[in-house]
RNA sequence: GCCCCCAUCGUCCAGCGGCCUAGGACGCCUGCCUUUCACGCAGGUAACACGGGUUCGAAUCCCGUUGGGGGUGCCA
């Protein structure tokens, strides 16, 4: 028999990492066994019923390359037959109607203003098999008796979820450990409605490096800030399928077509797990690596345009594809490109004081460096290896080697200690009276 | 409080009774390479929470303790 699974977000107006991840293993387990992934979007409380709200998630799914065979479908829609549910559960006598102060009142119909709760049985172990964690079992005893319709008329989230569950004929429920605990309340309300048991399957919880449930005060839990700071979908998906579960071979960083050959939900593990953002850059910047020049300038696009640190009318295309080829692979994210080539676009270099404090302050010779460089600079050919030969020519009178006397000429030329080969860069994409220009002005800040 | 879940290096993952003097990855440290940083390469650091069982044999099974987490709404 093929699964059905589904993944069903409450709309917060982003999509949270826990639940990019729970939507990555349904997808995953899904997609691996030939089944059906069905996205519904829990909306039962008025307040996330806003389309707004979903909108973000479903574009941030697709940014992810999760896609969905069935849906989405609106729990607010489903409404009536939610209605026709609990009545049935009233008149049979297994739910009961109740006020504000929590007491039974009378009556088998729906009342407006009146809320109904399940009627917790005596003495029943609620027990059930759970994919990642084994059997987990509950006794009714210490459930309370819990509300599944609204005196507004609305559903609870239990009630909507069983039912829709049951409806859409979902065989694998899959989603994270906060929800557990209420899997014996859905159990009975399952057997209630004469519905089989979906199987569960309770992925590990993501946590912060305080072990607490991540938490959108605390932590940076949108996919969409990812997004945003750079980080490719690929990586992101990479890295979320590496917190509960690790591929057989020990190859972590991969695309997620071969994540696919090799993921099986029974082999999630049931510890929470820390999002070890150190990690995530390592496989990001791997993925970056990875990519070809062609594709990996279409992908850094965004962050040279408008939103770059200079004037967009001096972006220069070609030099910045020049460029790209000698800095790609020192990125983590794509949001560190403009750092690294905005001396070529900008009037001045930037100044960083950390930079200018290690290179010209503390480093030997500064002054001495970049005088000589500025006259070895002014007629050797212009081209890295010249450039090289020139300026080693300089450290050698001082006795330095290369890797010091370079220092001060980046510093000056490019505002930072850190960014592409200097030799190349100001060869290929930098005027020699621009440079000299430069380091003129450094040396009279000295 | 009550209920449920969890427990291998700092972190993530491997290990599913002997192959473990516990493996891989990130991080960190050292060295090499070197025009910075990064990459790459060669090393290093570092863990089976504790106590009882079961067994010829336990990181692996059972029980307890401790620690951590989640749940406990007319939120989802």
């Amino acid at each position: 028999m093929t699964c059905r699974v589904r993944f069903a977000p409450s709309p917060t107006g982003y999509l949270h990492v826990g639940s990019a991840r729970t939507a990555l293993f349904n997808w995953l387990h899904a997609r691996s066994t030939g089944g059906t992934y069905v996205l519904r979007i829990e909306d039962t409380d008025a307040e996330r019923n806003r389309s707004e709200l979903t909108d973000s998630l479903l574009a941030e799914l697709e940014w992810l390359g999760l896609d969905w065979d069935e849906g989405p479908f609106y729990q607010s829609e489903r409404r009536d037959r939610h209605r026709e549910v609990v009545e049935d559960l009233l008149v049979r006598g297994l739910a009961y109607l109740c006020d504000a102060d929590n007491h039974e009142v009378a009556g088998s119909t729906l009342v407006d203003g009146l809320a109904v709760r399940f009627r917790m049985p005596a003495a029943e172990t609620v027990a059930f098999e759970d994919v990642v964690r084994g059997e987990v079992s509950f006794s009714s005893d210490d459930l309370e008796d819990f509300v599944i319709w609204r005196s507004n008329g609305s559903p609870m989230f239990l009630l909507a979820n069983a039912v829709d569950d049951a409806d859409m004929g979902i065989t694998d429920a899959i989603r994270g450990e906060d929800l557990l605990s209420g899997v014996p309340k859905v159990l009975l309300l399952l057997d209630a409605i004469g519905s089989p048991r979906p199987t569960y399957a309770h992925l590990p919880l993501l946590v912060n490096e305080r072990r607490k449930k991540l938490s959108k005060r605390r932590d940076d839990v949108s996919i969409g800030d990812y997004r945003a700071r750079g980080y490719l979908p690929e990586a992101m998906v990479n890295y979320l399928a590496l917190l509960g579960w690790g591929p057989p071979d020990d190859v972590e960083v991969r695309p997620l077509a071969e994540i696919l050959e090799l993921f099986r939900i029974g082999d999630v593990n049931k510890a929470a797990a820390f999002f070890d953002l150190k990690k995530l850059e390592h496989v990001n910047a791997t993925h970056l690596r990875a990519l070809e020049r062609g594709e990996f300038l279409e992908r850094v696009a965004p962050w040279v345009g408008d939103a770059a640190p200079w004037p967009t009318e001096s972006f220069d295309p070609v030099k910045f594809s020049t460029m790209a080829g000698l800095v790609q692979e020192k990125l983590r994210t794509l949001g560190d490109m403009p750092r690294f080539v905005d001396f070529l676009f900008l009037e001045d270099p930037v100044d960083d004081p950390e930079s200018w404090e290690k290179a010209m302050v503390k480093g030997v010779s500064a002054a001495e460096i970049l005088d000589g460089a500025a006259l070895a600079m002014a007629d050797c050919p212009w081209e890295p290896q010249a450039l090289i030969a020139a300026v080693s020519e300089v450290g050698e009178s001082l006795g330095l080697k290369l890797g010091k006397v370079q220092a001060p000429i980046r510093v000056a030329v490019t505002g930072r200690t850190v960014g592409p080969p200097l030799f190349e860069a100001m060869a290929e994409c930098m005027e020699r009276g621009e440079v000299l220009r430069r380091i003129a002005r450094a040396r009279a800040r000295l």
